[in-house]
DNA sequence: ACCAATACGTACCGATCGGTAACATTGTCA
DNA sequence: TGACAATGTTACCGATCGGTACGTATTGGT
């Protein structure tokens, strides 16, 4: 594989003051980690393409486990971004605000190279409980359902908690689904499964 | 971690005629590679809990892709058995077959140390296209995805590939939540969102 | 009883894994 | 100028990775 070092100033913080090698360190990490898988990637590999050494990466990191939370971490926040921002752009209805979120992820998903949600992958690369990516994970995935349900419980629910896991399945089958199947696969469709499994839930 | 070589008897074969190396290596990484995952788990550990050595494994698999490959055949081989024993259960009715199906998904997955699909979690760990273990489980997932639109239009689905695809988004998100959130996660509720889908996507 | 084929074990390979010790260099601010 | 923090340089560590060369048991057939 070839190997230029990197392009991009997102990475390299050409631009303007230079990024600290930590930051570069974990910009190359969430790339190559979400797109390749963490367990899959060497340190060595991370700090070739952040054009560091090593011990930069571990005085600013103690290990490769909580390079790979911070990298959870990070992800965790945009996750939240993404999910706020389809929040915001309907206010009041959580219906709206559940379909357009999963409108978003059905045409990300719909890219060639989606990899779906790297926490998921995560947690499904680290079984072990107490892995501190894994709990990382596990915490994002919590606070999904919660809010989920929730959701579902201002729509009106019938069963709620039953509406909102049922949303939730429809996601993780949607991340999942699009690394499987690529472009062209189900999750194209999650949405309007979304909006068919909401209608069948309402009261009355 | 206590390394007791082996007690199953599906291990080592000591009822009757002893298993071959090649059989014991099977059985001993289909139970650690489903459990730990694949890249967990190095070729000496698999021949170690096997009570065989390197070179058996060596002469029966040309390498560990392609035992993993091997473990994911027969952990497709499993799968159809599962999914065709739900289907003849209930003859001439794939609404009651698909809903068999996804109640007894449902109940595995309350069990502790329930990892999801063997096959989903390969292909989380190899996202390369060519890998030996990926191309095993996107064949089985292309074929789940036929047969469950084929199922969804023998139901009389508006939309067949719709509800068939809705189908596997809840079917995938079921194994995934399932290792994520351990008993009394969103897997639980998988048949009963399912057949909530299933009801409003009928015709008329 | 013998032999060939099959099945298996001992010992080893180079490469890579995550991680570190010791020291040199740079840029910044006072 | 001097002190300090951040980073780079080089070389190394033991452990584990996937994989193999080569010799030894064991087995079934005649």
């Amino acid at each position: 594989m070839t190997e230029d070092k990197n392009i991009d100033p997102s990475i390299s913080g050409q631009n303007e003051t230079p990024l600290r090698a930590a930051d570069k360190i974990l910009n190359v990490a969430r790339d190559l980690f979400y797109r390749q898988g963490i367990r899959a990637i060497g340190v060595d590999e991370v700090v070739r393409k952040a054009g560091v050494t090593k011990p930069s990466l571990y005085r600013s990191f103690p290990s490769k486990d909580e390079l790979a939370a911070s990298y959870l971490r990070r992800y965790d926040e945009e996750f939240w971004e993404r999910f706020d921002e389809a929040v915001a752009a309907h206010p009041g209805d959580p219906r709206a605000q559940i379909l357009a979120f999963l409108s978003r992820v059905a045409k990300r998903s719909q890219k060639p190279g989606y990899r779906g949600c790297g926490m998921t992958n995560a947690a499904v690369e680290y079984p072990e409980p107490e892995h501190p990516a894994r709990l990382v994970s596990e915490d994002n995935k919590k606070e999904l359902r919660r809010r989920l349900r929730a959701m579902a419980a201002a729509m009106g629910a019938r069963d709620a908690d039953e509406l909102g896991d049922g949303l939730l399945l429809l996601i993780e089958g949607a991340y999942i689904s699009a690394q499987l199947f690529g472009p062209g696969g189900p999750s194209q469709s999650v949405a309007k499964n979304a909006e068919l499994l909401i209608g069948a839930s309402l009261k009355g």
